[in-house]
DNA sequence: CTGAAAGCGCTTACAG
DNA sequence: CTGAAAGCGCTTACAG
């Protein structure tokens, strides 16, 4: 058995209450007597039960973070950031991954209420409304993070997927394309990929840039359907002189499509994706692409979900993390 | 405030003893009596407090997993196989990043302790002593998850390193090369590099193959050291035929390398990783590798600690996990 | 079948 | 400066 509070009273000589005292650095104690005290717990090696001291406290300093899928390099990213944040304040974290499974999510919900998290951290391709009513009624300081709660209960932290879709089909027309594939996640279910939608479908509007759709396809965000939805595209009489790709998993993929059919990139076809991960600028060739900073997506979201907990006003109902294109070896200047 | 215990029975006009029966499905409860209380439950919303939970029943559910760094591919894996069957089997994971730092690995001990953790897996490149000297302290059910720990005291599951790098160079050296370049990873401070280090220079030995130590680089797993290592390796006056990464990332980041230098995979330069991932199979071309099968790596060491935390008798005090040759398109036959 | 009571390991207002 | 005692929200052996 190890060492509880009694026994390092009994072992110092003085009250539980002078040992709570001391380990909780709580002034007004004698020197020696801490001392006393100090030297008991170096003996029994004695460390503080965190259960017990979160009942009494009514605080248990634990996040509790739903995350899609820690798997996928993007949610991954998001959830080094929240973790190096959190761990920093002095927090630790349950984590869960919902996969967009209502079950799984609802089940993480509880869990996270019955082991009186002092905060949640929402991060999902969509936020849905079976949450938003756990949430309420949990009242558990809750930010979103990756998508948005629509209602305005919850405050948010995502990308800037409409500006920089925007600024990406910008760029290549700029450089002389008007014959655009895109390739996006189905928008009614996930945020980003409607946000990624509605900026390209903007610009093609304003840029004066037809609508083919024999080059549209969705996927899946995989890699695997990034290949598929290109096979497709590329199956088509008229091809496109590059493909928009919701991310550079699919950017991957189509990249390996376009290959396979003979095709050279960006000498035949140009491609670009709307996230960029590190595997992406490995490629051969690069792939041009938009650094949504996924890492600080996630502390940012950790800071403000601190700051809640702390009863610190939070204004903001929407933070909106910059972006940054960059330029790989997959776009070719046309003419 | 939230319902507590004392609300249900009070509504329920019963005692909290109970309102505990029913909640933990205690059989010899009157029917009727259980009705109410459910109704009770119902229209409150109770959901029992998990802290007071466990600070009686003196167990939490909770699993620490002390991670290397979940936001390289290999151990992402991992920690996606622990989370899917621990949360089967009735847990929840507190998780920490270690980044190999002993601050950072104690500091998870630590909280793994205070927050009364019911097992905890530790997955990292090596299993220190000082970590040992806690866990011995700390007397909590481990696993010790990818890398070994060498007194015996904790029992691990790992990679067949050592056979799957040997069956490697004995497929490589099959398909007729002779002149191997080697990019392992430091092999003091990584089990698995040790293992994979012994494993080829075993076979290497064994097929009476040259070691030109100008074809050997120590990178650190990452795409740019794969990229830096294979740099000088290919600045030498002679050049290998087949140059082995330690992991497909390396492997990645070599492969540009080589095309830099304006060579060709697999026509000038074969390449091959040890750790297959999903964007090596996506590569162009894809890199022929080894499937170490991490997620049943991760899900393997879940189901152990389970079984050791509910005092089933675990005799292995070693699993290794099986492995595959994934063929890619990235190795030529010579001759 | 049900309730009163002890106790899990802490913290802290209250007295001294 | 220090201790005795109440209480955080549960579970369960004990009585009835």
């Amino acid at each position: 058995m190890s060492a509880k509070i009694k026994d390092v009273a009994k072992k110092a000589g003085v009250s539980i209450a002078t040992v709570s005292r001391v380990i909780n650095n709580v002034p007004l104690v004698n020197p020696q007597t801490k001392e006393k005290v100090l030297q008991a717990v170096k003996e029994t090696g004695y460390r503080p039960n965190a259960i017990a001291r979160s009942l009494k406290l009514q605080k248990t300093d634990t996040i509790g973070v739903l995350i899609y899928d820690i798997t996928k390099p993007y949610y991954t990213q998001i959830s080094r950031g929240i973790q190096d944040i959190l761990s920093m304040e002095g927090y630790n974290i349950i984590l869960c991954n919902g996969d967009s499974n209502p079950d799984k999510e609802e089940n993480a919900m509880d869990l996270f209420f019955q082991k009186q998290c002092d905060g949640i951290i929402y991060i999902g391709k969509f936020f849905p409304d079976n949450i938003r009513q756990k949430l309420d009624y949990m009242n558990t300081p809750t930010v979103i993070c990756s998508s948005k709660d629509e209602t305005g209960t919850y405050p948010s932290v995502v990308n800037s997927d409409y500006n920089s879709s925007y600024e990406m089909v910008k760029y290549i027309n700029d450089l002389g394309h008007k014959k655009i594939g895109f390739i996006n996640a189905k928008e009614d279910k996930s945020y980003c990929a409607k946000m990624r939608g509605n900026g390209v479908y903007s610009a093609f509007r304003d840029l004066k840039i037809d609508i083919n759709d024999d080059w549209i396809a969705y996927g899946d965000y995989t890699m695997y359907s990034g290949y598929e939805c290109a096979k497709m595209i590329l199956a088509k009489k008229e091809k496109p002189s590059v493909i928009i790709c919701g991310n550079d998993e699919m950017a991957i993929g189509a990249k390996k499509a376009i290959i396979e059919e003979g095709l050279k990139v960006p000498d035949d076809i140009s491609l670009v994706g709307l996230n960029s991960l590190e595997m992406g600028r490995w490629a051969v060739p690069s792939i041009t692409s938009v650094n949504n900073y996924m890492y600080d997506l996630g502390a940012v979201s950790a800071r403000m979900l601190s700051k809640m907990i702390s009863k610190e006003v939070v204004v903001e109902k929407e933070v909106i993390i910059s972006h940054e294109i960059v330029k790989g070896e997959s776009v070719k200047k046309i003419k």
